[in-house]
DNA sequence: ATCGCGCGAGAGAGCGCTCTCACGCCGGAC
DNA sequence: GTCCGGCGTGAGAGCGCTCTCTCGCGCGAT
């Protein structure tokens, strides 16, 4: 309010004056189009420079209608499954793209009903040029309160609705479940327990689609599952065990219910990874790393799922400018990795 | 981009012919402001809902001067120090902040001195009214560079100059240090050990204060130094049992040192609490619940300071709203409290 | 009945920018 | 030498909103 510094912001006329040019002139320099001689083009920037001129983003919203702002729309109820380094990684990667592309990230975090209403009426506001959703549960409302909205979209993690429209990008969680007990049964494993995710999240879904494509017709209670907490890891592991007391394998699907089912079996002395191994899903190295035994885990690469889908965004909201522009924008799976350390 | 639904965004003026007002009339409605008779008021707010209308955020901008929207700047390379939970819930309370006062949180992360220049551009342009700035070092310039740029801050964590127009909000560390020390001295421990933070952080000089508050003359290698990493707990947690091999307690500047800590007295057969107690700080859920065994330690209200840092920088932004506006805005410390669990 | 006052409403001027359009100038073709 | 075409530049019209200023109306006081 007030300030000083703010009020004498100079104006692109302010620069246009001092370098003896139009004020479209100026603009035409300032945004870098072509067709300016160069002295001139040169005394404009020695104009801009001189005066500390930076265009007023309002003024050029107003006319271009465009923001440069994404919005990142986070529904906080789910946050706390996916464990919050997790999405933090993610948010590093969007915002690192979003960056290098001169776009600025909104955050909006929801909780509750109240809060989608909100979050509805700031999209419609056209105050972002697009959005990137998060931990959208089965059902949930807030992509289809965003196309009322008229806001091109991108969503983190595989929606439960198929639609050709929908743009996502997921890790290929169902390979990597198959590829984290394709590794157990190679260590010689017979007897796999799983620990699943909400069956109410595709995510986990897919996990448990890998465990069972590696292990085709498994008694179902060698499946429990848990809520990607580790609370809930350890009930599951707690479960797996009383139904199958000889178990020599758990594929988690998740770090985080991993350590938790790490703990149970620290607690009954079980030893791991010598009477059961244990493996992870997600790599989130703060857990990972950590547990102890380390744990052994499928990697995604999460900082790079947040860039991609901010440069698949970007390409959304405005075909032109992106990439040379290849043809229909499509979702995209990025492949996981088994990464070793001692748990199995 | 040539979305309809973006394309037909009524404005005011179509607002106001509906409910046939003038356009000014029907601002004052949207904004509030009395002096208008009911019934046209009510017109208006028909017409508004019938319309689905939503103001533009960019022409309002453009003549009040006012984003409401606030910056988040996080210096990325000390991040990692604070662990990743840290941030994210601070960010939450900040969100509930801003989003109670209808204020956007624009984040703004930056690794390296040109995304410094970078984020002082974007201040200096205006386009939030003011920044909360994290996880600075010592010398560091960005708040410099915010008040260079005019933009209100307050600061999360004390910084270490002194000046009475910065505002910051941070916990009570030394105190909190303190009372971790006297728990462990009530505890009848006598021979008691500190794992300090990089000591050119404040919050990592507060702490290490405190414990020499409650044990003053302390051996400097009852003292060692870690870095607010697992590793960096469990180097330092080694190279105080080689200095003190009879030690009972140790106290740590940080849960995530702590949890370093614990696994390096747990490979070594040394039982917790019984032969060495540990207190940790922070209370990050995620591990202090989750370490074995699980970590008494002091809580700070992470969330709330997050609320209170909004809370400031809204007051500072703009005086004359925020609360009945007491005096001289200052900055917070927050009170920390013991939480005992079964490390110590 | 006249005057003045105050409150509610409208008219209109920008905020700083982009972009279309018109204009002037220079070079090449006739 | 005249004409045309095209490129580089300037003039000006808004984008949607807020806010000041003015105006008109109805009321109480004289």
């Amino acid at each position: 309010m007030s300030d000083p510094s703010l009020a004498h912001r100079p104006t692109l006329e302010a620069v246009a004056a001092r370098a003896g040019v139009s004020r479209a002139t100026a603009s035409r320099v300032v945004n870098g189009s072509d067709g300016v001689r160069a002295p001139l083009a040169e005394r404009v920037r020695r104009a801009v420079d001189e005066l500390g001129y930076v265009p007023n983003q309002a003024a050029r919203t107003l006319v271009t209608r465009r923001n440069d702002a994404v919005a990142v729309v986070v529904a906080e109820p789910e946050t706390r499954f996916f464990s919050d380094p997790f999405l933090t990684q993610q948010v590093r990667g969007i915002s690192k793209e979003l960056t290098a592309r001169d776009n600025q990230l909104v955050l909006l975090l929801t909780e509750g009903a109240a809060d989608y209403e909100r979050v509805g009426r700031y999209l419609a506001g056209g105050h972002v040029d697009g959005a990137l959703l998060f931990s959208l549960h089965d059902d949930d409302t807030l992509p289809a309160l965003a196309r009322r909205a008229g806001v091109p979209t991108v969503i983190g993690g595989r929606p439960s609705w198929s639609d050709a429209d929908t743009l996502y990008v997921d890790c290929d969680n169902r390979g990597g479940a198959r590829d984290a007990v394709t590794y157990l049964l190679d260590g010689g494993r017979r007897r796999i327990g799983h620990i699943a995710g909400p069956l109410d999240q595709t995510a986990s879904v897919d996990r448990l689609e890998g465990f069972r494509d590696a292990l085709p017709g498994t008694d179902p209670r060698m499946i429990a599952e848990g809520d990607f907490t580790p609370e809930g890891g350890a009930r599951a592991m707690a479960a797996l065990l009383e139904h199958c007391p000889d178990l020599d394998a758990v594929f988690a699907a998740s770090d985080v219910m991993a350590s938790g089912a790490l703990r149970v079996l620290r607690t009954r002395g079980i030893k791991v990874p010598e009477d059961i191994a244990v493996v992870g899903f997600d790599d989130i190295v703060s857990v990972a790393e950590w547990t102890d035994p380390p744990l052994t885990t499928i990697r995604q690469d999460i900082e790079e799922m947040g860039r991609m889908m901010a440069r698949l965004l970007l390409r959304r909201v405005s075909p032109s400018a992106g990439d040379a522009d290849g043809p229909a924008l499509s979702s995209i799976i990025t492949p996981t990795r088994l990464v070793v350390r001692a748990s199995a």
